[in-house]
DNA sequence: CTGGCACATCCGGAAATCCGAATATAACCG
DNA sequence: CGGTTATATTCGGATTTCCGGATGTGCCAG
């Protein structure tokens, strides 16, 4: 994990969404973050996908769902990115009204 | 300024390196970035250009040169961001070894 | 004024990125 | 077994991003 990797990753609105969505539920299923983001079910897996890979999140797979979180190794100076950046994000991209589906 | 505005001007190596570069030495003109970096002007210039323009870099033009530094009303979160990517940023990319050619 | 240097900008194409739609896989339910 | 749900992957095209080369602009030296 680079800065540049770091940051390629985080340059996406989706993408930035998401890592910020699980950073503060701890724990997402794919269902969730669809609804949340109110964007198609396989665009949200595809950046999930991504941010597996470049090793920012983590899954565990139950049944039918899979869970991401973040993953629990990150370096220090990545955590303290996520950490400068999450209440900014929240900020600019507010949660929407609780509105708990409640898909799984 | 929002993040993914921010994480946007980091996800290039050239201007990743030029936020690092001159967020260490205070002040750097564009022939020395362009010395440091081994790319062609216009490249560094026009990746300057983005970075005034999100308002992350100041221009200080003295006769025929152009000094640019980090604007000094960067956001705390936006400080502590770069804070956090200096050291893996100079450990990913490291000084080329000092051959201060010395062109301003 | 002329030439040279530092820097900026413009333009066309190449390359990377992103998305929508369709399809694949796997698990659960009846 | 067939159907449904949750998730993943693939494909083709559209959009964005990046770069090289040429050109423009301002400043200084002679």
């Amino acid at each position: 994990m680079t800065p540049l990797q770091l940051c390629k990753c985080l340059a996406d609105e989706t993408r930035l969404k998401i890592v910020m969505r699980v950073r503060q539920h701890g724990e997402l299923c794919v269902c969730d973050l669809v609804d949340e983001l109110g964007q198609p079910q396989p665009t949200v897996s595809r950046h999930l996908a991504q941010l597996r890979e470049c090793g920012l999140l983590l899954v565990r797979k139950d049944a039918q769902w899979a869970y991401y979180r973040l993953h629990e190794g990150l370096p220090v100076w990545v955590q303290e990115v996520l950490e400068a950046l999450q209440a900014p994000v929240r900020k600019q991209f507010p949660l929407k009204p609780d509105q708990r589906s409640g898909c799984c």
